[in-house]
DNA sequence: CGCAACATTGACGTTCACGTGAAGGTAAAC
DNA sequence: GTTTACCTTCACGTGAACGTCAATGTTGCG
């Protein structure tokens, strides 16, 4: 056996682990790096990736986004911020003491946040329709076996067979 | 101009007519019927694609499972019956006088459309969870937000700073 | 320090779902 | 019967989202 990550102190993990965790592949994770999609939080001296729990929790919402969701990863990166603005973001929060200030980027990320709602929304709301609509083609099998079981006569559409050939 | 197809008897649409009505592109439509997903009620003499409305309805599902659903082709085949049980049954349920037979075709399709519902409520309920953890994201920004609008003490986590470095 | 099990960056390969011609037939209008 | 717009079947090209392999470097236990 070799490494066990072991004690850091704010627990970073490095990319297979990471992989393991999020049932991602270990290449899926690169590619969404390449693609612009997040950083690691750090790198190890010899250039490991190095990821933290909010790291871990943004690849799984992207694996939700692709799988669950069925979104492309440029529509995914749409809808996250993207990775360079996210730093930016994250370094002037902690940087800043100016509650206006701070106030003001927990606004920004509130309207992100509520995007991707209204987007999660829209595709709830097709595809609840496409469910409705199956029940109702389950419904009309079922009545068509009714006609079956009892008196063949249910909806007298058109009587008239077309047998003109 | 050219051609409207114009008045058959069973109104049966050209690829072209047919891509206009559902979205697909007409290249698309050949595709899917290369996977076996669907295949044109008739041909003309000079085999022309036609397709009737039963076929114009499934074209729309499948679309809608792609978009929507987010369905792979491969998946959608799983879905539907493919083309060749289609035609098979289709056949056999007009051919067909003895109502035993007729009712056990139904119950197929019913179960097949069973099927359908349960995948896609699966994928809804998936939607939702995403949806829900969503909307707790937003709440925590906004317990954030009011956190720096009131007094700024909202819940006493770790009051000590880690700053020992 | 040495080894095993990880990691790194290329770079090329693959699958899916079509796009995009090319070369040639077909359907109706004129 | 000719034109024009549509269609047919190959067949090769493409973008997305990775898989896979090679060559090399890094960690950490023993």
């Amino acid at each position: 056996m070799a490494d066990t990550p072991a004690s850091s102190g704010a627990q970073l993990l490095r990319i297979q682990e990471v992989a393991a965790e999020t049932g991602l592949t270990n290449r899926a994770i690169r590619y969404y790096e390449e693609m612009g999609l997040l950083e690691p939080a750090a790198r190890s001296e010899g250039a490991y990736r190095l990821y933290d729990r909010s790291d871990l929790e943004r690849l799984r919402f992207i694996r939700s986004l692709r799988d669950d969701a069925g979104f492309s990863l440029a529509q995914i990166g749409q809808l996250l911020e993207d990775e360079a603005a996210r730093e930016r973001n994250r370094e002037q929060f902690r940087a800043s003491q100016d509650p206006e200030e701070r106030r003001s980027l927990l606004a920004d990320a509130r309207s992100r946040v509520d995007r991707q709602i209204a987007t999660l929304e829209m595709k709830a709301r097709r595809l609840a329709d496409m469910i409705a609509d199956a029940r109702e083609r389950r419904a009309h099998l079922d009545r068509h076996m009714a006609e079956l079981e009892g008196g063949p006569d249910p909806h007298p559409e058109r009587t008239r067979a077309e047998g003109s050939r």
